[in-house]
DNA sequence: GCTAATCGTGACCTCAAGTCAGGCCATACA
DNA sequence: TGTATGGCCTGACTTGAGGTCACGATTAGC
């Protein structure tokens, strides 16, 4: 896969700073953008780099110049998808003082929302975890671990710190749960919508989609979070949590 | 994606079973045998169908008449190596005696053994959920709801049945959870070995292993188990609970 | 053995990714 | 302003994989 890993030049000798090449990024920008498009409409493999081009009015040499490959280019395109998602403690202050699980059901809420309002990072996501191959899908994980575009590490460091997840998990495991469960439950919400059939009977998961949040919270809540201090002695809920 | 669908021919319009044709079965799995270690060894892109029919000794375009594409062929190859897999409920009969998060655990631990012992299904079975397209793990899935073939369901059941389950969860919703929870585990101890990368730091995954796999059930059991009738009496009833 | 169907073949086709020699053009300096 | 330099862009070209098909070989049923 020529391209995917480092497509810039090799130091200039002496002098002469590049300096940056505005025409040059500016069109690496506009190739992504219509790539993107592309592969959101018609997936990785039925998406045509000649389309791209044309659509672009430029000639296809072009886009393998910038990108060195279709993976290469894929890849520019995911990156950008999963840049512009929010991360998970980037929401308004008042759900944040409520705490880890009430930011948990303001993303899952507004997962749905949010997929109308712009599709097309959604699908390039999903395209980017399921639907290309292994090898890129190394490097996209190598890319999500390094940069953790969702912020999960924080947001776990987040509800430790508030003392509402346990302190005896492993935090890796748990970035992980936390980042594999979201993952798998947002793409049940949003493949109702974009892919029929895709993940297992979404079918009525649409009625009962606030049901199914309440529950899956919940869920997440016994399997990570410091176990309700009632039982032993009623009352006096979070001061005594322990570490 | 022409073949994917069904590649069976239209009903005979009068009597004329079709008689099994054995011939040609025997060839089809010639061919599916062969077709399963190349996509094992190269992925799904770098397999060639020209390779496997040169490794048979057969013309290509025999392939594609037994199969009619690519994607279908490795969709059958996907078929078998899933259904070469155990079901959950085919353990040895002390380890079912003992309940749902016993078996769990049997299976959990003996996944490294399995993989050594024949690692190619289990790459088939990466393939097919990462690393072809969406179009084929539309299929994929379909086929995995329609044929259960982890025996997931009936192990929801067993586990309802006795009583360990909690039975205030969506049964839809606990076998999903099920198999997300623990493929995405296995992933992550598998591919450890076969594809060093493709998930969330691994590196320290096989050392802690033991640990993991404990960790994991107690998760899991807090999240869908009945909670331990204990907490009333006075003391701890989790602390001392660390299986 | 004869006939009708299926099976198998390999030359052929299509089409998309990827390459490259050459022309274009913006900038840097005289 | 003229000219040299080096990156940028082009589009015709190559490569190679999936997929097709007419025809000959093989088999099953009588």
């Amino acid at each position: 896969m020529p391209g995917i890993a480092s497509n810039r030049v090799a130091p200039p000798l002496y002098q002469r700073q590049p300096r940056v090449r505005p025409r040059s990024e500016a069109k690496r920008a506009r190739i992504v953008e219509a790539a993107t498009q592309h592969f959101a409409e018609h997936g990785y493999h039925d998406a045509r780099v000649g389309d791209i081009a044309t659509a672009l009015g430029i000639a296809k040499g072009s886009i393998f110049q910038h990108f060195g490959s279709k993976d290469g280019l894929f890849f520019e395109v995911y990156k950008r998808a999963v840049r512009s998602f929010s991360k998970y403690l980037d929401v308004p202050a008042e759900v944040r003082q409520e705490g880890f699980f009430a930011v948990l059901r303001y993303w899952l809420a507004s997962t749905e929302h949010l997929v109308h309002e712009d599709w097309i990072p959604y699908r390039i996501s999903l395209l980017g975890n399921y639907g290309t191959d292994l090898v890129l899908k190394r490097e996209i994980n190598r890319f999500l671990i390094s940069e953790d575009p969702y912020g999960t590490v924080s947001f776990v460091r987040f509800g430790l710190e508030r003392g509402e997840l346990r302190d005896d998990l492993d935090i890796e495991m748990m970035v992980s749960i936390i980042d594999w469960m979201v993952e798998r439950f947002q793409d049940a919400l949003l493949t109702a919508e974009l892919d029929p059939g895709l993940f297992r009977r979404q079918g009525e998961l649409a009625e009962k989609k606030e049901a199914r949040i309440q529950q899956f919270l919940a869920m997440l809540q016994r399997a990570i979070g410091v176990p309700p201090p009632a039982a032993v002695s009623r009352q006096k809920s979070r001061s005594n949590h322990r570490r």
